[in-house]
DNA sequence: CTACGATAGTTTCATCTGAAACTTAATTCA
DNA sequence: TGAATTAAGTTTCAGATGAAACTATCGTAG
């Protein structure tokens, strides 16, 4: 008889990081999508523009920050204009690029997900022993440096 | 001045979380996807029920075993039941349910990926000391149980 | 200067996805 | 029994996604 090996999908690492990937970021997303109208990319790239506040930042500095690809991030900044969480306007020397701020609207929303977010982080963080904690950390800068 | 405390996108877990899951799961994928023309929601339907050869899996049984909504597996079912890699028929006792199974081409399949599978995931293991491995399987373990 | 290639961003299109409705079959209980 | 629920699976519909084509602007080599 033919010995297939097949695959323990459940001890599968990729498997299994993709479970609790899925798991960790809907049970975040769950939290602000019903309650402020916002997508998990339009989150993100509010996040981004959060973090790099001042700077101005252009739409496709905003995707290669977020890993999302340029249409992604067209499309929240659209509806993320739309909702005026975010003001948009052309660059001074570059008609091309876009000069993208956190609007107050949009400072408001952030400041309410940001701890939501945290906390998540947090308590997913409380189950495991400072020695695990340590080493997700190391995994991670390792396996998908940023 | 306010104090907005954005979030560090790329020290935030959750998303640093779904960047690997991402990257190693469409590492994965592309060495299958034209190669086999088969989507990864596919392979996991075939790697299940390889898993549990002889069984006779239903498809709900796929679905809960896959975390994959029904809506999923069904079409993954109907693509891989046309491409004669996995064989449906009806259950004795009850009408309803199907019973599934791996065809011969099915197995082929599945012996030429499986392997493919094993080696990424020794190749991103590899990149790990002896006891980060050990902490990222004691990590999986807690936070996403099987 | 101008013609060409590169870059920023949007739109289109074809596919994927998941919730809800639907179909058929089995089970429960009055 | 047989009416009402529940379960398995498919279809429908509406939104998300990403590759490729497109528009507009910029930089640069001739």
């Amino acid at each position: 008889m033919v010995d297939h090996a097949p695959l323990e999908l459940e001890r599968f690492l990729p498997y299994r990081l993709s479970i609790l990937s899925n798991r960790v970021s809907q049970a975040i997303a769950r939290e602000y999508q019903d309650r402020f109208d916002l997508s998990m990319t339009e989150w993100r790239v509010m996040a981004v523009l959060a973090r790099y506040d001042g700077h101005g930042l252009s739409a496709s500095e905003v995707a290669a920050r977020t890993e999302m690809d340029k249409v992604a991030v067209s499309r929240a900044l659209t509806r993320l204009v739309a909702a005026k969480r975010v003001s948009r306007r052309a660059h001074d020397g570059d008609k091309r690029r876009s000069v993208l701020r956190l609007s107050a609207a949009g400072w408001k929303v952030h400041d309410a997900v940001a701890p939501l977010a945290r906390t998540h982080e947090r308590t997913m963080l409380a189950q495991l022993s400072a020695d695990e904690q340590r080493a997700l950390l190391a995994i991670l800068d390792k396996l998908a440096p940023v």
